[in-house]
DNA sequence: ACCATTCTGGAACGATTGGTCAAAAACGAC
DNA sequence: GTCGTTTTTGACCAATCGTTCCAGAATGGT
């Protein structure tokens, strides 16, 4: 019966997953997410209810872009070893980018949250947890097709490959030198060698 | 003429500097500081002038604590791969204390600081380099005992080994497992193999 | 044309923010 | 003791915070 929805709410979204995945939590104020969005004060609150669960949204909606790309980037790749490079070297490139903020979302909020914050903080335990699967599946193929030794621990190696990831995210949010982050991820695979 | 000052500064920087390093800047508001410092409102403004400047001087005495305990740890051990092991492995320990905020106040700033603020990124900036120089010098001495095979390019591993200290230190905040930590560390320091 | 509903602009809410000020209390020198 | 100086004190400031509310403009369905 009454109007159609006025502004694309997944729009709305991203933009305001922009400005906390650059600005924090508690740096962004809701005078900030008004003026991004372009949508009226009352309009955010009424779509999105309030400030904590429009973060928690934007946060969601990150992880599941953020998941979606690093898929892409390990199917396009037959060699494991290429795919990892092409992951944390790719991203690297996008650093560079002014669209996109720099470091990993999930990164900076791991650092941001208060270890008390149980909610939060499970929240980006099982994060990691993913992505730690989501490496050991792709080592496990490595291994499936001859080019990783199979007496590797995967697990240990895919955490590895996590905590190696959060650490160039860091160092790229203050100098994201492809030169130097280059020569960082290379030492670091290192360790895929049989 | 006066009167002796009436409080400790040092270990009222100190305390300031716990609240800084767990919660960030803007998550820490002055109120919390003037009730965790147990000084006046006015007292904290007088001697430190405002919060940044507060915030500024409790992150130059992090870095000067943080730099000593780097090279204790370092001159306590003759062979360089227990020394990093001691230093990633053995400020894991400290993680799981409580007296002591999670993670690292460097790698937890960098993280929290626009891009764009120019001042602290280049402090940050020469906070890394100048950890990159101590892992340098200290991977030599590695070389001049017949540790580390001398074909490895010194300042691109100590890249890396910053880089891996920044990732466990992201990670330890969420979850300080010191079983899965050591299994990364052990991991991460194969690079060290001739 | 009308109604239902959504969005807009703005004002206003109490709470909290970072920061200030004048007065009082505490001290060292004499 | 008394004076002079300085720290400490608690009240206080304007500004901003997140949030709510409402009257009117805008728009789609019937």
């Amino acid at each position: 019966m009454p109007r159609t929805k006025q502004f694309d709410e997944a729009a709305v979204l991203t933009k305001a997953m922009h400005l906390f995945w650059e600005k924090g939590y508690h740096a962004t104020s809701v005078s900030d997410l008004v003026q991004a969005l372009g949508i009226n004060r009352a309009s955010l609150y009424d779509t999105f209810g309030d400030k904590q669960q429009l973060f928690e949204r934007a946060f969601t909606e990150y992880r599941a872009i953020n998941r979606q790309r690093i898929q892409a980037v390990f199917n396009q790749h037959k060699s494991v070893r290429a795919g990892l490079e092409a992951l944390l070297l790719g991203s690297l490139e996008a650093e560079l980018s002014t669209e996109q903020p720099r470091g990993c979302f999930a990164v900076n909020l791991s650092t941001q949250v208060s270890p008390k914050d149980d909610r939060l903080t499970k929240l980006l335990f099982e994060n990691q947890r993913f992505f730690e699967q989501v490496f050991a599946d792709y080592l496990q193929k490595g291994v499936k097709q001859g080019e990783l030794s199979p007496t590797k621990d995967l697990q240990e190696l895919a955490s590895y490959l996590y905590t190696l990831y959060a650490g160039t995210k860091v160092i790229a949010r203050t100098h994201p030198d492809p030169i130097s982050l280059g020569g960082i991820v290379q030492t670091g695979l290192h360790v895929l060698e049989k």
